[in-house]
DNA sequence: GAACACTATGGGAGCGCTCCCACGATGATG
DNA sequence: CATCATCGTGGGAGCGCTCCCATAGTGTTC
């Protein structure tokens, strides 16, 4: 049976094995066992010049038939791969953004939310050539360094995952003319491209639900106020209010955490005892609040009904399963995806690939009608027990 | 609900159109505004020559004092990046590595697993100066065109998680001579690099924990057979029976999914009446197990003690909380890193950059004890009160 | 049949860096 | 004082592509 041995973490007191040193050199540029064949011996082995072979391999129609297939018989049999380093030094862009966390989002990281993100971006981006980098900043120093280091040519553009209000990282790239794409927007007017939720609207349904479900005294646990999403869905909830002609707003702050569900649920039970629902600006706040009601002795949906928003893990899986509303993630990852490809000239609805280099620039473009590049989508109710 | 209509308060539909493409005319290639500083000018505006500069870049220890202020100078006053790309071309190196997802394991991206390990390559990944490729890939054609495409010299090394029994990228990287790391083995005696917990160990003391408890008849739900982790885990619940000289093991298979903890869950009751105690694969499948219980009437742990694998999301917010087993997660995502790094030559334990290019190859390494490159991480009991 | 399109093609000139060889200056050695 | 390392340094030669200009080839038009 396999024995499982060795491997205490942090026995790192020795250094590399010989072997290492041997896959390093294969590895590295020096005269490596298989040398990868470079496109000028594509050229000359289909009797053919560089640049012929150039236009074969990025799909210029200004290729006969037969020279095309000559090279792409060599590059066969040669099974010759483009060395992208290389393409990306000569044509000056770099065939690749970065996706950037913003790292004490480590929310970000146990919720679902993150990776339909990533699934998104990963979808829309397989269609194309481009790579998908992944950058974590570690702390504000990292961040403000990072405009510069995208700067130096690695990246076409940038997703920003996760924007809070005072985020400087945003006017850094634009100052630095990166691309940028943002999820979710620092404030209303956000002036840089954004693939935002409808925030407001999906809150406003999840209050309106519970009013129409005959709930009087609807209260509300908001998110942290530095970001903008939290305050849209506080604004949605007073919408709906409103709109059902329903008094004063009962309005407990928290910070997406579950610690802070529970508090602020704590906190709600004090000043109002009397309240039969409340919707939670997050499903993890929602977690929090519905132990608060457990320890209080209060039943769900039965004496408290609760609404949650992001349709996380842990909704499906409470008992009873939250209400909540769920944002279209990873259609959000691929619209973030859609809208920088397009700030970069590289998307054409429907094409596989990008459209081949021979015609340039001067083609008159569809111009798009409306803003392409601010988008709100929408946000949907699912109802399940907790309502 | 399909417009993209925007509905946030105070919005004041600043809109700006033109812009967007005036940001990409200048990310381009082309003649952009604000030309970056190349090496070149560097040297001049110090007065030296390149080779000079770069030496001061890569900290190479053979430039004099004088000389070095200079350059240093002279980078600053011109907000000089290196450009990584020209960098990359010319050493031969990628400086980047490759985190690659099979995509058919969606499966990762629901786990805090995956979010995980990324956060421990992150951040070891963050000590050098190399980037993070996020390759997912879709399908099995992809996974197959996978090694050529990490051979065309955008890639130094790659972490490969997720392994099945059967994968063949692992040996289609090996033969095409990339470095590569994986995350857990296809097989006990599985000779590439790997990091793995401690599946069996982890498993064993799960069932043990139960057997202490009392109870008598310990079921279990297993993961699919063509992984090696789940193979472990059944391994060690087999032996866990052995040493407490319990009789016939009970095993329904299951897949890692919720649906499949649900019907073995089933099928165990229908074939046990009388189990006292499940210990599940997957903390996901112990839900589906969970709920199968709560149809049939059996309460947790009172009828049936329940036992997870992963300590994932779900598991704290079951009711009751369910005792699970968890991996060093981000512990391993860390040693992934270290061991990529290790192969390439790039790592030194403690250093925050890797070692300046002034001493090369023939520097003689010292060999390290024991096999650095196949690493079990343990794995721990998290008590809680489903058992 | 000359003048003028095009089209397909070859190949020079870089992209911005690293590698490495050569060279003068310095100091140690006999 | 000649000899020989050694150090710091400059700059040529690429890395493997793309861009683009020049050119030969093939029609087309009057």
């Amino acid at each position: 049976m396999a024995a499982v041995r060795d491997g205490q973490p942090g026995d790192s007191g020795a250094a590399r094995t010989g072997e290492a040193a041997q896959v390093t050199a294969a590895a590295r540029g020096g005269k490596a066992a298989q040398p990868r064949p470079t496109l000028e011996q594509v050229a000359r082995r289909a009797g053919v010049g560089r640049g012929t072979v150039s236009r074969v391999i990025n799909g210029s129609p200004r290729v006969s038939d037969r020279t095309r297939l000559a090279v792409e018989t060599a590059v066969a049999e040669l099974g010759y791969v483009p060395n992208r380093v290389a393409r990306a030094l000569a044509a000056g862009s770099a065939d690749a953004i970065a996706l950037v966390v913003p790292e004490p989002e480590t929310r970000f990281f146990t919720e679902p939310y993150f990776s339909g993100i990533m699934q998104g971006v990963s979808a829309e981006l397989a269609r194309t050539d481009m790579q998908l980098l992944l950058t974590l900043l570690h702390g504000q120093k990292e961040q403000d360094r990072f405009a510069q280091y995208a700067a130096s040519h690695r990246i076409d553009g940038v997703l920003l995952v996760s924007v809070h209000t005072h985020d400087t990282l945003p006017d850094l790239l634009a100052e630095a003319e990166i691309p940028a794409v943002l999820n979710g927007r620092r404030f209303a007017a956000e002036p840089l491209p954004y693939v935002d939720t409808d925030n407001l609207g999906g809150a406003r349904a999840a209050v309106a639900h519970l009013l129409e479900r005959g709930r009087e005294t609807v209260a509300t646990i908001t998110g942290p106020p530095d970001m903008y999403a939290a305050h849209c869905r506080t604004e949605g909830y007073r919408e709906a209010l409103r709109e059902a002609g329903h008094g004063e707003p009962l309005i407990a702050p928290g910070d997406f955490t579950e610690e802070s569900g529970h508090r602020a649920m704590c906190e709600l039970l004090e000043r109002r005892p009397g309240l039969d629902a409340v919707f939670c600006a997050s499903d993890v706040m929602a977690a929090g609040a519905r132990m608060a009601l457990r320890e209080a002795g209060r039943s769900v949906p039965g004496d408290v009904a609760l609404v949650g928003f992001d349709d996380s893990a842990v909704a499906r899986h409470m008992d009873p399963p939250l209400t909540t509303v769920r944002q279209p993630i990873a259609e959000m990852g691929r619209e973030m995806a859609r809208v920088l490809l397009e700030l970069l000239g590289k998307w054409t609805p429907g094409a596989a690939y990008p459209a081949g280099t021979g015609t340039t620039e001067p083609t008159p473009r569809p111009v798009a009608k409306g803003d392409r590049t601010h988008r709100v989508l929408p946000a949907e109710l699912i109802r399940r027990g907790s309502s």
